[in-house]
DNA sequence: AACTATTTATAAGA
DNA sequence: TTCTTATAAATAGTT
């Protein structure tokens, strides 16, 4: 439908394949809606960009309502394996059901770890390799956002210590100074005054980031040297693997 | 599209309807698969029609595989509890149990997925940051792996293709000759011969990956022309077309 | 199930 | 992205 014939492959030419993309889509959910209101159906579509993208349309807008409706009729046709003596009834029926979601799971897992994939063809393995660089992107751009965050914060505190520091140390100098002018007041009277002067240190709050504060020598109050190389976590931390 | 303008509500008349839902079910059928392969998309489209019948179509044939990721994407906030209400047993407690192990490789799969990273530490991220990075350098090594070998098989075929070639070439050069011999020889005898050369072809095994053999024009046997752009496959092997 | 007059979708161009 | 337009495709009503 338009000025040239089209062909049933993929478009290699990535600007004309989102437009296309946009394109269709939008007449797909038009369709999708007519076909539901004129024919009284109920229609549930999903479509992932190759981005990674979801774009839906469900009759009613009840999506859930229709995928559970389908999952009972796909269900149905499984159940003719698992049909046996049993008089247990539901509870058979969901334990398999969750059984074998958890199966399916694993192996996705395998696949996400990058365990397992000589099962995998080609274009599975390809399409694997986009979803984990997409992923990779969006967990680097949230531990910049964090680790920014911990730093403009950071810096926050240091300013506030320094003020601090400044105010303290202006005090101090006062007291020296009085303590001077009474010493030559009352030499007689023994010092019982501040002996020396010091910078107040206040413990700084744990930021749950791996930078660590050097702690072996006096803060060097001018400038705040965060560590921003990131060392190497060797624990897995996202549990039951 | 049609003789009359269509209005945008349900088709009272019974065999309209049913008529109208037969056309433009085949009708969204058939674009769906189309944003699919042109697009690169991932569509999963159900239709249950008034009457309740299923019709259905997944992208690579893989319905659940999608819906496991719409799941993900669009249900990530959504925990339902556990009913207690139903009779006790050791059903229940090994329901609950996979139930819980779901619900964390779920989150951990959205986890991979470079989804609701929110709640996840800066150290959390960079650990998973880290095990994505390998998981993709296994996964790549695999893909090129997978690739090569099609390579390498593909030149090996057309090696020994090329081989047969040559041979049989060779063969009607002296079948020729000989032909010719006797034309000379016995002329008033008609010749029964082979009147022209041909190039065997045999049919080339299909590789599991993505790329198409062209078939529009003789195979030039001079080379082999791999298409590496990896395209995706063109039918949709679900049964409902 | 076919046919065909029309409407609709959309590819390419701007 | 959005608009326009020529053309391909879908399909409503008919046979």
């Amino acid at each position: 439908m338009g000025r040239g014939r089209v062909q049933l492959k993929r478009i290699e030419n990535k600007i004309n394949r989102q437009v296309t993309f946009s394109k269709r889509r939008a007449g797909l959910l038009k369709k999708a809606h007519e076909i539901s209101v004129l024919c009284d159906a109920e229609v549930a579509l999903i479509v992932f960009s190759h981005k990674g993208k979801l774009f839906e349309y469900a009759t009613d807008s009840c999506m859930e309502k229709i995928l559970e409706r389908y999952e009972r009729y796909a269900y149905a046709e499984r159940q003719l394996v698992a049909n046996d003596s049993e008089s247990q009834g539901n509870w058979t029926i969901e334990y398999t059901r969750l059984k074998a979601k958890i199966d399916l799971l694993q192996r996705n897992h395998r696949h996400y770890m990058g365990e397992d994939l000589g099962s995998m063809s080609l274009k599975e393995l390809q399409s694997l390799e986009q979803q984990l660089d997409t992923a990779l992107k969006h967990i680097r751009t949230r531990r910049n956002q964090l680790m920014y965050e911990s730093i403009s914060e950071l810096q926050k505190k240091e300013k506030v210590i320094q003020e601090q520091n400044n105010m303290l140390a202006k005090k101090i100098k006062e007291k020296e100074k009085i303590a001077a002018q009474q010493q030559h007041a009352q030499w007689d009277h023994p010092n019982h005054g501040v002996n020396a002067p010091f910078l107040m240190q206040q413990p700084l709050p744990t930021l749950n980031m791996g930078g660590n504060y050097r702690e072996d020598h006096a803060p060097d109050v001018g400038r705040n040297e965060l560590d921003l190389t990131l060392e190497p976590l060797y624990s897995c931390h996202l549990g039951c693997f």
